[in-house]
DNA sequence: CTAGCTCAGTTGGTTAGAGCAGCTGACTCT
DNA sequence: AGAGTCAGCTGCTCTAACCAACTGAGCTAG
């Protein structure tokens, strides 16, 4: 319509939109176009334009709010998470061992790193740690609400000791996946004293700055959820369904 | 139009295909509904179930191929590569040194994995590594062709030792973003015969068992490379632009 | 004068129907 | 029997209309 191609539309709208935000030097947060001013510059229908618009929201690079407009996206991992939760929990129903291969992989890059951070981590991560610590053991007192979250926190602030962003997005990420397949396939969840005693020992490590043994602790950890996945994972996985995929 | 909430359609026609999929025990590959059957099924008009799968498709889950039918896809990491790709590549063309945060995230998984194979590789792996090293000396002393897929083929090949495929695609998946976002920039190419020895450095640490000599060896590789980003790295990014992204 | 409501206008969400484009397989003509 | 053709599937694109969410200006009531 605007002297374009003619032809294999769809797969060119989503770079040209692309480049509009490369080029523009958006952040995430700044306004994009509207649909009609996209369909005018795009030289594409509507119909294009939102398809395009869809799978670059799916990606994370745009954010789409109803009633409001289009806006450059987070471009977090978030899609990543999504993507290897769907595989994971795909292929566990085929009765494949993909929880246990995303947790191992978890295993590989968290013991990997963790002797970089023996002995090198600042007082102040150290005490956040002692104080997340000290919150898994009223949680596992009570409960056990909230505990999963600060799991996750523990293992995050550990990491940010390492001082790259995007790795420890990508730890994260990883464990958001095996914790959303993990629950959402209704597997048993960890002994929250177990759970709690292994944290403390992992901070013990990295604080006494004892690569080796960091590195057991870390072992042991995963070594005990592995434990705990083994024993719930009959061959028929078809025992409960969640919604979420 | 077939009895649903009427509201809110779009996210959940993405659930409820993923749905179909994973309870359809659907292997990559396996044929999905056509778009008229997945209107009927799902009770939504032929834009939206297309927007679905588009969202869908940019997430590696379904695969649609033009005048042939809509499948499931290989849930391959494409889509993960895709997203670090430009997430880097935007963050590069606003100031921000994304690149070498993601070749330092390389660094550190590598390296804190590669202590693991010192000496544990079987001689199989090890030949064929040989083999990789032996033509990137060929592919050097030629003009250079085809050396960043020897490459490649030398760290799919290395980290395979690890027995865990997902580690490997991830490895795989960081690799390739690295490199298509460097090439895309119109970084500096390494020099072939650095690029050579190093691996073969690497190569020998892993095969005689050292894991701190293997560790070093990695360093030193990636160092060498993070020394040519920063060496074209100025602060204005703008001198080149591809088309891609 | 201000606090709160209302409503018009903008933005994205959804539907409908028509026609285009790529691929397959059976049918036909040589 | 072999090669070309065409009917029919498939997904792709467009147009046009209406629905739904949100904003902000303007009005009303206190």
């Amino acid at each position: 319509m605007a002297g374009y191609p003619l032809a294999m539309a769809a797969r060119d709208l989503q770079e040209r939109i692309k480049k509009l935000i490369i080029e523009g030097r958006l952040v995430s947060g700044a306004p994009l176009p509207t649909e009609p001013e996209l369909m005018a510059y795009l030289g594409a229908s509507r119909n294009s334009v939102r398809e395009a618009l869809k799978a670059l929201q799916a990606m994370g690079i745009v954010e789409i709010r109803h009633g409001y407009g289009t806006y450059v996206g987070a471009m977090s991992l978030a899609p990543m998470i999504e993507g290897l939760a769907f595989r994971t929990v795909a292929g566990h129903y085929r009765g494949e061992d993909t929880l246990l291969q995303l947790l191992e992989l978890r295993e590989a890059v968290e013991t990997g790193l963790i002797s970089r951070l023996a002995g090198r981590l600042p007082e102040r991560d150290l005490a956040e740690l002692d104080a997340l610590v000290a919150r898994m053991d009223q949680q596992a007192a009570a409960g056990g609400d909230g505990l999963a979250e600060t799991d996750r926190a523990f293992h995050a602030t550990l990491y940010r000791g390492l001082d790259n962003v995007l790795l420890g997005e990508v730890l994260e990420a990883f464990w958001d996946a095996f914790h959303r397949v993990h629950t959402d396939l209704g597997g048993a969840p960890q002994d929250p004293k177990v759970t709690c005693r292994q944290h403390r020992d992992i901070l013990d490590a990295v604080r006494s700055g004892g690569a080796i043994r960091a590195e057991e602790a870390i072992r042991e950890h995963f070594g005990n959820i592995r434990a705990r996945l083994s024993t719930t994972d009959p061959q028929d996985p078809h025992r409960r369904h969640n919604e979420r995929v």
